[in-house]
DNA sequence: AGCCTATAATGACGAAAAGTCACAAAATGA
DNA sequence: TCATTTTGTGACTTTTCGTCATTATAGGCT
C-alpha cells in the first residue's frame, strides 16, 4: 500500500476524456516505465540511472523511451511529480488523525519523515528536479505539472494551519501569513530529514542518534509559534508513536523490517 | 575578500613540513585547479562540470588532472571541503559580533544566508557530496577531511550555545544536548536556504517574497528554545541589518550589486 | 658537462551513455 | 487488399569518464 507507484494514477487529477485504445496503451506503458525508472533511481541514484538501463529493463527500445520522455532530466521531474502526489496522499491520511490541531500537524511530520525514509532517493529527487540544469532540459509542461503538485501539497498543509486558527490553538502574528507558517514547518522538516538521511557520517548527527530527533525540532518550531498545547504540557512523543502505530502502521512495520 | 578561494589554504590546518620545490609547485597547482573547478561548477552546475573542461581551462592535460583528483566526484568533495572552510571563516567573523548571545546567533544565520546566496552551487555541493554515489567514487581520505571540516564548524557553533548557557540566556532541557540545539538550528537554516534558493518557482515561496524570511524561521526556532531575549522583546530585524551592514558589509554590497 | 633514474605530463584510446534518425513494422481505414 | 499514418527500432554520432603506454623533465651522481 505504501509503496510508491501503487497509487500512480489512481488519483484522478487529470480528467480523462474518451481516449482511444492506443492512447490507453501508451498511458499504461508510461506508468510502467515510471515504475521501472523509479526502481532504478531508488537502487542506484540519479547518477546510476541511465536511459539504456530503462530501455533494457523495460524491454522497449531507446527510441520508444524517448517518445515518452524528452530527456533523462524529464524522467526525474516526472518521478518527482509522482513523489509529490504520493506525499499528498500521506498528508491526507495524516489529516484524518483524531486529535487536536497540533496532534494533527505532528501526524503530518510523521508522514513526511516516513516518506523520507521509505523513499530517500525520491525525497531528494524533489530537490534535484528543481536545480537549473534539470529544469532547463525538461519540458515546460512537466515543470508546470510539478508546480501544481507542489501547490496541492501546500493547500493541504494550509488546512492544518487554518484548523488551528479556527480552534484558537494558534494565533497568526499580525504581519505573518499562513504561507510563512507553512514555510517554517517545511523548512525545518525538509532540513531535518535531508540532514538525517544524507549527513549520516556527520559526528554531530551521529551523537544525537535518536529516532525522535525530527520531533524535537518540530516541537521547537511549534512551541516557537506558540501552537497550543505546548510541548511542555503534552507528550508529543506519545502522539508520534500513536500516529506511527495507527494510520501508518504498515509503513512503520515495513521500515522496522528492513531496518531503516 | 568574500570570494571563495581567496582563503583557500591561507588557513593552516595541515602542518606543512619542509616540502621540496616540486611538491610546492604541485600544491600550488592543486589550489589553482580547485579555483577553476569551482568557477566551472558555479557557472554550469555539477552536471555541466567535466574533467575535460577543467583540463582545457587549466591548460593541463587530462592525465595531470587525474593525478590531482581520483574522479570527478573527488573534485566535488574537495570543493565542498573548501566551502566548509570558507563557512568556518564566516562563522568566526559572526562570533565577533558585539551583542548578546542571541544577537550573535542571528549573526551566525546571517553568515549562512549570505554564503548560500554568494555561492548557491557550493552550498548545494556540500549536500551533493554526501550522497552515496559521490562518497563511493571519492577517496576515503577526502571524505575524512570533509568530516573534519564539518566537525570544526560544529565546534564553532557549539561556542554560541555554550556562551548563551553561560550567560543564562538559554537553559538546556534536561534530556537535550548542545548537539540537539545545533541540529535544530542547522536544520531550519539549511532547509530555509535550500528551499529559498532552489524552490523559487514554488507559489508558496513566491508569495512570501520577504528578504527576512530566514530570520522569521530562525526567530521561531530560537523562541521555541526560549532563547532570551525573545523576538517579542527585541527587534531582530534591526540586528540582522546591522550584521549585514557591519561585519558582512562587503558581501552584502556585492550581493546587492549583482542583484541576488 | 654528460649521463642516469625516478617522477611527472601527455593525449590517444576504450568504454559507457545521451540523444538522433532513417528505416521497419504495425495499426488504421477505405 | 492496399495506401497512409502512426509507432517502434537499434545502429550511429557525440560527449565524457577514466586509463595507460609513451614521452618529457628534473635532480642527483660521476
Amino acid at each position: 500500500m505504501f509503496k510508491f507507484g501503487s497509487e500512480i494514477n489512481d488519483n484522478d487529477d487529470e480528467v480523462i476524456p474518451n481516449r482511444s485504445k492506443k492512447q490507453m496503451a501508451i498511458a499504461e506503458r508510461h506508468r510502467e516505465l515510471l515504475l521501472i525508472a523509479k526502481d532504478i533511481i531508488s537502487a542506484e541514484g540519479f547518477h546510476g540511472f541511465t536511459m539504456d538501463k530503462l530501455a533494457s529493463a523495460s524491454g522497449y527500445s531507446k527510441g520508444t523511451i524517448y517518445n515518452h520522455f524528452a530527456s533523462k532530466e524529464d524522467v526525474i521531474v516526472t518521478i518527482s511529480c509522482e513523489a509529490l502526489k504520493t506525499l499528498a496522499q500521506m498528508y491526507k491520511k495524516a489529516y484524518q488523525f483524531e486529535g487536536g490541531s497540533r496532534d494533527k500537524v505532528v501526524a503530518l511530520h510523521v508522514a513526511y519523515r516516513i516518506f523520507s525514509r521509505l523513499e530517500p532517493v525520491l525525497f531528494m529527487c524533489v530537490l534535484t528536479s528543481k536545480t537549473p540544469w534539470v529544469v532547463e532540459k525538461s519540458t515546460a509542461e512537466n515543470i508546470e505539472k510539478q508546480n501544481l503538485a507542489e501547490e496541492k501539497l501546500v493547500e493541504i498543509a494550509d488546512k492544518f494551519i487554518l484548523d488551528a486558527i479556527d480552534g484558537e490553538d494558534l494565533t497568526l502574528a499580525a504581519t505573518a501569513s499562513t504561507d510563512a507558517y507553512i514555510f517554517a514547518n517545511w523548512a525545518v522538516a525538509f532540513g531535518s530529514n535531508a540532514l538525517l538521511n544524507n549527513a549520516t557520517n556527520s559526528q554531530c548527527i551521529q551523537r544525537i542518534e535518536d529516532p525522535y530527533s525530527v520531533l524535537y525540532n518540530v516541537n521547537i518550531v511549534l512551541d516557537g509559534m506558540n501552537w497550543q498545547p505546548l510541548s511542555s504540557r503534552r507528550d508529543y512523543k506519545k502522539v508520534w508513536r500513536e500516529v506511527e502505530q495507527t494510520i501508518f502502521a504498515d509503513e512503520t512495520a515495513y521500515l522496522a523490517q528492513i531496518g531503516r
